[in-house]
RNA sequence: UGGGCUAUAGCCAAGCGGUAAGGCACAGGACUUUGACUCCUGCAUUCCGUUGGUUCGAAUCCAACUAGCCCAGCCA
């Protein structure tokens, strides 16, 4: 086992997968291949990131591989677009699939055939009933089924059928494939379940070659055995098919038995995030698409400002366990906060401005050496003038108790420039805030050394003549509206706020990667989409820690 | 009322018969050219869902309960 294998640390949680693959292996490790299934039918969300890091992490800590599968069994629902968003966003979570990519629609030869091997054991057989009687002969969870008169058909006459059915003879719906089981299972996926139904719908891959199409039940154990799947990993929902996934490959005799282990999905707190979910706001056309930096879509979240890293260590630290979870979306924010404290730049900008005039200030402008918060950048060079914008909630008219920074009277620093007091304020005739006065010490500059006085506070400031004007969208996750979650979601206007009015210190220069710590406003991200190049527009990737609050 | 699974702090989660890791969140303190960052401290004083039992010893083993999740698609 690798053990330089320290950013995706699994061996800390899991332990039931481990144990399966470590007495399964018997320590010849190179052998596990797991897979991620997508069925491509949407884009990926934060909880199939964590279904990929698991299953690329295992195979990286162990020295196996992992496959990149589409589960495209059922046309209806599938389309290219997704493949491609689906490998786009692997790829940019860091995972590599080299040329394991795989379709199950490619093993559809191998899957009819293996559908005759079950006929002719006696296994498998065409059955007439429509939809609803399947359902009425089902049985319930507490009463057993009763099995389809056409159960006993010969080898001979199932064969031919289900051959006529391929062959398109017969209406979609007419006609169905059944498994011969167990009609009084108490397992109701062991009640002879159907393996192949007819349906005329092209398929994104083969087109209208087939008019017949496996079920997910049938197909995916084959689609693993197949490509000697050691582990296949997924959600709790399907404990209860585990025993008809083994029965498939038991009956056909695969060489490499892959065994299925599940474990509990993602569930975060305070947002939408099944697929389901996701794509009905998607098409209702209430979010920008698959890539609304409000949803936990990866590309949501890529276009929000999460990086790659973020993403993986937030799956890292929820770890992988069998109990149903809802994991506070903090540990998310706390993920990307900790990655980009050590990779933005930081910048002066203002949200909110009020004009700020330094009357004494005889000079025209000078430039500042700015030291960064984070000093792998570096110091910046920043113009500084008499006449500033500083943020709004920087100045109070009537301070509260511990208020520390500007108010007539106080002196504050202004960040890497000069201490200025706090000498005046003017209204216009509404009583409103047009302009704070104030007056600046020029042996207080920022570097100098200087150390006769102290002030309780720093703010922040752009000097208004130099300072460049940006738009700025503050998001929040979109969250269900708990009254009404049967007919949709909260359209709620607050999710999405944009200032128009924000200004930044000149020199910043956003390129597309470009995530900025806008000091004290949180962490942006250029938002491609939306900026031009006169048209800045910044998403808000995440705020500062929210014990950072002022007031 | 059948079957399957789960239960450790506000939230994740280790723990696998020897006396409750870690992280998030939160609270307090130190530092600070922004109340951020960083650093300290605190956070299940044998109620580890409950109740019994086995044992020198139980979150770990046994039994019975309780609660929650999943399953009756020709979806995956």
């Amino acid at each position: 086992m690798a053990d330089d294998y320290n950013e995706n640390n699994l061996s800390a949680t899991g332990n039931f997968i481990h144990q399966y693959i470590q007495n399964d292996l018997n320590g010849d490790y190179s052998r596990l291949i797991t897979r991620f299934p997508p069925e491509p039918n949407g884009y990926l969300h934060i909880g199939h990131a964590k279904s990929i890091c698991l299953n690329f992490g295992l195979a990286k800590l162990y020295g196996g591989k992992t496959n990149l599968r589409f589960d495209d069994t059922n046309p209806a629902k599938e389309d290219e677009e997704f493949v491609d968003s689906i490998i786009e966003d692997i790829k940019w979570l860091g995972f590599e699939f080299e040329d394991r990519l795989f379709f199950a629609s490619d093993y559809f030869d191998k899957m009819y055939d293996c559908a005759i091997k079950l006929i002719k054991m006696g296994k498998a057989f065409v059955c007439e009933l429509t939809a609803e009687q399947i359902r009425d002969y089902r049985g319930t969870l507490s009463q057993p089924g009763k099995e389809s008169p056409y159960r006993n058909r010969s080898v001979e006459e199932n064969l031919d059928l289900f051959e006529r059915m391929k062959n398109g003879e017969f209406e979609d719906g007419s006609k169905t494939l059944r498994a011969k089981i167990d009609m009084n299972s108490p397992n109701i996926n062991m009640r002879d379940p159907v393996i192949y139904r007819i349906a005329r719908i092209k398929h994104h891959r083969t087109g209208d070659k087939w008019c017949i199409y496996p079920m997910y039940d049938y197909a995916h154990p084959l689609e693993d055995a197949f490509e000697k799947i050691t582990h296949s990993i997924c959600t709790l929902e399907f404990e209860d098919h585990r025993p008809l996934y083994n029965w498939f490959i038991d009956q056909l005799d695969f060489e490499v038995k892959p065994r299925q282990i599940e474990f509990a999905k993602l569930s975060l707190s305070n947002t939408i995030m099944g697929k389901r979910y996701l794509k009905q706001l998607v098409e209702k056309g209430e979010v920008d698409g698959w890539d609304d930096p409000r949803m936990v879509s990866v590309s949501g979240l890529r276009r929000r400002g999460y990086t790659p890293e973020s993403i993986r260590k937030f799956c890292d630290l929820i770890g992988v366990s069998k109990a149903n979870n809802r994991v506070d979306i903090a540990m998310l924010e706390y993920c990307i906060r900790e990655d980009l404290k050590t990779k933005s730049k930081s910048a002066m900008c203002v949200l909110d401005p009020i004009k700020l005039v330094i009357t004494n200030y005889d000079k025209d402008e000078e430039m500042l050496e700015i030291e960064s918060d984070n000093e792998e950048f570096g110091a910046r060079t920043v113009p500084f003038s008499g006449e500033l914008y500083i943020e709004r909630e920087d100045f109070s008219d009537d301070p509260p108790k511990k208020y520390t920074r500007l108010f007539i009277g106080n002196e504050v620093r202004l960040k890497g420039a000069y201490f200025v007091k706090c000498t005046d304020v003017i209204k216009d005739s509404d009583g409103n805030i047009i302009e704070v006065h104030c007056t600046y010490d020029p042996q207080t500059k920022s570097g100098s050394g200087f150390s006769e006085r102290k002030v309780k506070s720093t703010i922040h400031w752009v000097s208004i003549k130099h300072a460049q004007k940006i738009n700025v969208r503050i998001f929040d996750y979109l969250v269900f509206d708990d009254k009404n979650e049967e007919l949709g979601f909260r359209k709620n206007p607050d999710t999405l706020k944009t200032l128009e009015n924000c200004y930044i210190e000149p020199g910043v220069n956003p390129k597309l990667e470009d995530r900025f710590q806008f000091i004290r406003n949180g962490y942006f991200c250029l938002d491609s989409k939306y900026s031009t190049a006169d048209n800045l527009v910044f998403n808000r990737i995440v705020e500062l820690k929210s014990s950072y609050k002022l007031n």
